[in-house]
DNA sequence: CCCATTTATGTTATGTTATAACATTCTAAA
DNA sequence: TTTAGAATGTTATAACATAACATAAATGGG
């Protein structure tokens, strides 16, 4: 959180206490979480129904920043654990327990980069998703077929 | 299509009417279109109305056979142009012009395999999308600034 | 300090994407 | 030709997201 300050300070932007709560709430989940879900949590802590763009307008101004990170496939949210450095989005979502681990990988990047210069694309951002089955999970699954 | 029919008749699956008319449209489209899209485009072809569970499943039957791919940061499928062999799901999506070109690049797929094993992944699928400008759009863009 | 401008939030309404659940019809094989 | 499975029809609703306009808070210039 306290990093999340620095951020806002280093770019002139505003860490208010709304945005502040979704970012807490996101990052004190450990997995991807939807904005209905973040809505809900939200209305619980504050005691009052929140509504929509009030949350959507967090998450906007979280990810403009890299502080959070949007997850594509599961239409959701996830903390970035490298909020200040440029990396590389790349997540393993796992099917079964629904988290997503933040990887950087060089190698990826670099060969996104030469891919997209080949093809004379411009590229801006990118959604790097891979789903299957993490560690844990996978030890589980193993075992219940045995 | 032909192509389409045989890749379903390998699989023993059934490329129904509807089914057909969904493929068609995705692949008469050469960007990716929203399910909606589709429903609205079936029922003026129809001549009466088409409801989403119908183009759902057509769009599940043919996600499930390669035969279309789901750009998930655009909530939207694309024809796959290489529909019997193992490839790469990668994709150049333009934020100009919304079109999105699959890619085969080794190099990136290789990179993830070898990212996901250091990490103790098993993966299953994945959703690599490139988000810029295409080479068209890239030159106009640079056109109107000058 | 006060005004004006910008930035942020509140509020209402609605748009867009996707699926659950159950009924019916079709198809192919025994 | 029955019958089991596959596919489709139908109703309803869940889940995700934003447009548009009103209000309030913060910031900077005078």
């Amino acid at each position: 959180m306290a990093q999340a300050r620095n951020v806002c300070r280093a770019r002139g932007a505003r860490l208010t206490p709304s945005r502040e709560a979704v970012l807490q709430l996101i990052w004190q989940n450990h997995k991807p979480i939807g904005a209905y879900a973040l809505i809900e949590q939200l209305a619980k802590l504050n005691g009052k129904r929140v509504l929509p763009p009030t949350v959507y307008r967090a998450i906007d101004f979280l990810l403009g920043l890299g502080l959070i990170h949007r997850i594509a496939s599961l239409n959701s949210f996830i903390g970035c654990p490298f909020p200040d450095s440029a990396h590389s989005d790349l997540f393993l979502v796992c099917r079964a327990c629904g988290s997503a681990a933040e990887c950087s990988a060089e190698g990826i990047n670099s060969a996104i980069a030469a891919t997209a210069a080949r093809a004379g694309f411009t590229a801006e951002s990118q959604s790097v998703e891979i789903l299957g089955l993490c560690p844990q999970c996978n030890l589980q699954a193993a075992e219940s077929t045995e």
